[in-house]
DNA sequence: GTTTTTGTTGATTGACGAGTCAATAAACTT
DNA sequence: AAGTTTATTGACTCGTCAATCAACAAAAAC
């Protein structure tokens, strides 16, 4: 019963799919059937859409960076100031939708494809730099000619504190994320102006 | 032409072959004939002394965790003094033997497979165990009370520069990531003691 | 010097999975 | 109403790969 003006309800579908079977399955060996299978679908109807399985992966990959570029933006658009602003990259960053246990593992292995995906290597280049250019906007006011050197740090210290997540066993602890990240930026700032 | 007591040699041979074959491929992706190919035997060999693939990845991770672990203490049997000591753990983490490109890669795979066999979740947890416990002796002296919390912060940082080590592009530059930590370290000791 | 252990591999099995295809059908177009 | 586009899937192809097996050879043990 075909109805038309399917397409976007489909890859919608398989984009949540994919990153669902991914954090369940730990790591990219997934197949598409699983996927399909989970989108409601068979699998040839996914490569219909996707043409393959490649761009299936990209295409979550996409979807998880633009829900954290939108909590980015929306957290700062409410601070006001440089340190308030700061502040809510590191609570976006660590948010329950971006933290969660299924974001979090398909993180991880968003990298590992980017070890041999090209594309997907871009896409987290650019993820890398936005973060980056976001936290100097606020880092420069306070931290001046420090600016740099604190994104770099605290950029790397986001990423570790996400992959440390992977290995613990509980549920996701973003406050006591959100603390560290604090703490490694209130330490940097301390006694310090440029 | 078979010689008596190859099965040592031979099992070196295949873990070596394993880490480089998974850094050149990025992922664990690869299958136990290239493996064992690059050490130079049958793949029916490889099954032979190890039995399974998993086998042989795991007796990988367990000879990459020995390496770093076994420079670690010798970096810190040089060093006196606790702060000696946490630059010594920093300087061996970073080291090119341990921070260049294959081994990096492995590590990022071994994070992958923890997510799914049980062992290499154990292996990634008693490395993290170890390597809290070594900054916390050098930490203890010098930051007290908040001891805990800069080696929690410090060991992410840590693995939060290997990952980001697998996106760039030129070679490792180890000491640009020894200076971030040790930045963090100076920064979070500052005007501070227990 | 025969039996057992250790080393070694080519060939095979058995399973699984990405991607294609042909076919069916509903919905839009003209 | 005939033709085209969109949705959909079961069946199939083709390749790959982990693991096993049968067989052969050299040492070691007895």
């Amino acid at each position: 019963m075909p109805k038309v003006g399917m397409e976007p309800i489909r890859k919608a579908a398989l984009v949540k799919a994919t990153i669902v079977e991914i954090g369940r399955a730990g790591s990219l060996d997934v197949t598409v059937s699983q996927i399909a299978k989970r989108a409601g679908m068979s699998s040839a109807l996914a490569h219909h859409y996707f043409g393959s399985k490649e761009e299936i992966f990209l295409a979550a990959m996409r979807h998880i960076l633009s829900l954290y570029g939108a909590e980015v933006r929306g957290a700062l658009h409410l601070a006001t100031g440089p340190e308030a602003r700061l502040k809510a990259i590191l609570w976006a960053s660590f948010s329950p939708a971006n933290f969660r246990r299924e974001a979090v593992g398909a993180w991880l292995n968003f990298w590992v494809l980017a070890q041999t995906v090209p594309e997907a290597k871009r896409l987290l280049a650019v993820y890398q730099r936005r973060l980056r250019s976001n936290l100097l906007v606020g880092l420069r006011p306070l931290a001046g000619a420090k600016a740099e050197a604190v994104a770099e740090g605290l950029g790397a210290l986001i990423d570790g504190l996400y992959l440390r997540e992977v290995l613990k066993s509980g549920a996701p602890n973003g406050a006591a994320a959100v603390e560290t990240a604090i703490d490694y930026l209130n330490s940097q700032l301390e006694g310090r102006d440029a």
